[in-house]
DNA sequence: CCGCTTCTACTGGTATGACGAGTTGTGGCG
DNA sequence: CGCCACAACTCGTCATACCAGTAGAAGCGG
């Protein structure tokens, strides 16, 4: 049918190199920390020049897949999620700045995701846990006149929600989720004397996950958002 | 308290060269396709090297910032998710490979998403959705003895559902997650017959939805990938 | 024989210069 | 006025050289 639209553009030389050292690594099981060869052996066996190795390997570098130290060879680099979070946010910081469509798209799927969390909380919490949220919500309360130190507690608290169903993967992108859109609305969030209102708001959510409701924990996470992000759009400047 | 355990080691002047580079893109208000100053100027205005700054336009070439064309000078990237779960998978593959405890939490962390998103399509859905669903359906249903266009469709159904809310971010999570698992367990997730099972899943979350109900489209949700989740845990092989 | 220090060989980091190849805009020719 | 060829850019790649950091081997002292 469509007569083959392939456009057929020069590879560049790093990138095949990318590709064979990236087939190379998920092939051949080899385990973090593991050496790979050296940037001269894979000039001599690939038959290019040192900056074609060199940019295919500083990408897998900056994707986490390896990891080259200055005197020492390239080795594969441990998982980490959290480095995976913090490359993201350049990224999408870019996507935010210069697509308006995007943030408040961001906003729906926090809200799907935490009232998920929330409902998980209020499954699985231990009393452990009740302490720990009351604890923040306690260390919230005595940041309520330091705007930054307070926005880092309200992060921490959701982080937290997150993280008593003891899922990293889950407790990671809402952390990263916070981050991303604090660093978008540090100033709108707690304007003028809201910080009662957000606190009230967490503790409705500590309540309905201490009675172990998932329904009203989600509810209550729901309002929350919904109401924090009425007044993201009310405040609409992106600061810095 | 702590005596300032921050490790002195020696930054490399292309981290130094990308981080001024990347200051300078969010502070200027550039827009996606204008021009940045050229290699050679870069490096008389840092007085640097060439191949520092080409190792720093590499790094924000590959996450998505600029983009670098052969004869032209480098310029801003447009925002494109797409790209950006592109380059997602491949740091997930090689989480997922290296560590056994993500795959459980993504399975959760799935769950807790879709369950979300099918709750918004039964509140949202117009009969223009309804159909949509159905349609594929039905595409599956034709495509049950071969597996690998089954689970493309299969894909295909997910995201769509959630594209119901209308989310460009949930389904582009949701179909860059099952496109992690899917790569993980090709063969696990529908072997021997267990087509009909999932159809027919399918089939009860599209009645959940189409009749406005959704606590049952989200419980339906959960059962179907629970059963699924069971089936991945059963099959633990990672192909390919 | 063991432990520490020193030294050396190998590694990545950076600079320079050169050339090839692609893109773009300009100027001249028809 | 329009088309085309050329020129002036740009990035892509190579080769070479040297600096700087790491790690392991060799040597020293106990």
């Amino acid at each position: 049918m469509t007569p083959d639209a392939e456009p057929i553009r020069r590879r560049k030389l790093s990138d095949e190199v990318r590709e064979r050292l990236l087939a190379q690594i998920n092939e051949g099981d080899l385990r973090p920390g593991d050496p790979l060869p050296s940037e001269r052996e894979l000039m001599a066996r690939y038959g290019v020049g040192r900056p074609a190795i060199r940019e295919a390997m500083q990408q897998l570098a900056s994707l986490g897949l390896i990891v080259v130290r200055h005197g020492d060879r390239p080795r594969l680099a441990a998982p980490r999620l959290d480095l995976l979070a913090e490359q993201l946010a350049l990224t999408m910081r870019h996507v935010l700045t210069h697509d308006d469509t995007i943030l408040a798209q961001l906003k729906e799927a926090r809200i799907v995701i935490e009232t998920g969390t929330a409902r998980l909380a209020a499954q699985m919490r231990t009393s452990a846990d009740l302490e720990h949220l009351r604890d923040l919500l306690a260390r919230q309360l005595l940041a309520r006149h330091d705007p930054a130190e307070f926005m880092r507690r309200d992060g921490d608290f959701h982080a937290a929600l997150a993280g008593i169903s003891g899922n990293v993967v889950l407790s990671s992108v809402v952390r990263a989720v916070f981050d991303w859109m604090a660093r978008f609305h540090s100033r709108a969030v707690h304007s003028s004397g809201l910080e009662r209102l957000t606190l009230d708001e967490h503790e409705a959510i500590v309540a309905a996950v201490a009675a172990g409701d998932p329904e009203r924990a989600a509810r209550a996470m729901q309002d929350h958002l919904t109401r924090a992000n009425a007044l993201y759009r009310q405040a609409s400047v992106a600061d810095n």
